[in-house]
DNA sequence: ACAAAAACATACTTACCTGAATGTTTTTAT
DNA sequence: ATAAAAACATTCAGGTAAGTATGTTTTTGT
């Protein structure tokens, strides 16, 4: 097998598995023992493509992370077609939220998860979370202004404030969420997020 | 001195060390020896006075953490006098989101951060944690059924939703908030929840 | 075919953390 | 005053985790 590869392959499947531990366990209750016995490979094998584990947790944010968010809530609101984007919001958020596993209800929003445990510590964790959070408020954000234009939002919604208040009680309900073993809070919180955004018409 | 007094205070100050570590570094970054440490004690006492780490978890939450929200966000909306609910709302958030120290707004929400740690592994912890969320979520709905009576509040605003879409934002944000240095991201939030609770009228 | 380099494996060092064991001081009850 | 109990202190065993050292296998270029 080609070298480059093999090397690009074993990367990915030590990047999953650490992102699927960060996301069960979270990131300092993650050792690297577990992460390479979850990728079958050894502790040779994870310090030859990782400088430590600051290194795999980086990486982890911006390519295993970053990619399932936009594959998740970005690019859905960015190839939007004729849709009225109103709908396309309701549609989009109730679809996540009724679609969510009975783990994924546990463990909450890997994005959330990594936020409140890293969010204060480590600079570059920092900045990498930061930037995936602000990719998706400029998404909505232009959303929004499209949605202005078009006449299918009121002209005196700040789309600023709305892409910020709409994210953050999607992370909040996330979060809350994890409290309960069923979906209760999740539904709950959708029916909110549904008069809210029907509002801004 | 009093020995049950005695024994009170420094349980009192080994749950206020506790509560502080567990909120500057998270809980299981806090070792025992750092809490004796903050605490000016010594490990025995510590193991004279708690189990161990978890029962040291559980009194910081269920007495210190659940005691701080109650001050801060419960008892404001529980006994309220004349002023609308509104008003009462709007107060209580920009007062609180306007006073958080720059520190504050690093660190984010105590609750929140100790939701998205614990809230699915430790099942102790997690039902702690809800009985928290839910007496916040109980004084809301209360709050806002009342202004429903009192016509301050839309007859078909559906209160259950309206509570759990008021607290997910407001920890959400203080998850967001967390990746930045100021606190423009809180200030948005706010600007949000204004004009969220003003349509409740 | 073979030397060099990349990929991977194993064993070990160092550091830290929990919790227990054991010892000392202070308080309380009689 | 004194014995018992509560409060507090010190030390250590057992375990875990990060990262390193060193070795072996596989791939690549010539």
């Amino acid at each position: 097998m080609n070298q480059k590869l093999k090397s690009q392959e074993t990367q990915s499947i030590i990047l999953e598995s650490a992102f699927n531990l960060f996301y069960e366990k979270g990131y300092r209750a993650t050792s690297i023992e577990a992460i390479v016995k979850h990728s079958g490979l050894s502790k040779g094998a994870f310090y030859h493509h990782f400088k430590n584990k600051k290194d795999v947790g980086e990486q982890t944010i911006n390519f295993t992370l970053r990619k399932k968010i936009y594959d998740a809530v970005i690019n859905p609101l960015k190839f939007h077609g004729s849709k009225p984007i109103v709908n396309l919001l309701i549609d989009l958020f109730t679809n996540r939220i009724t679609n969510f596993s009975v783990i994924e209800n546990k463990l909450g929003c890997p994005l959330n998860n990594l936020i409140n445990e890293l969010g204060c510590s480590e600079e570059t964790f920092r900045l990498s979370l930061r930037k995936i959070i602000e990719e998706w408020k400029t998404t909505l954000i232009d959303l929004l202004e499209y949605g202005k234009k078009n006449g299918e939002i009121r002209n005196d919604v700040d789309t600023q404030t709305t892409a910020i208040y709409i994210i953050s009680s999607f992370e909040g309900a996330r979060g809350i969420g994890k409290l309960y073993n069923n979906n209760e809070i999740l539904m709950q919180y959708l029916s909110g997020f549904v008069t809210y955004v029907e509002q801004l018409k």
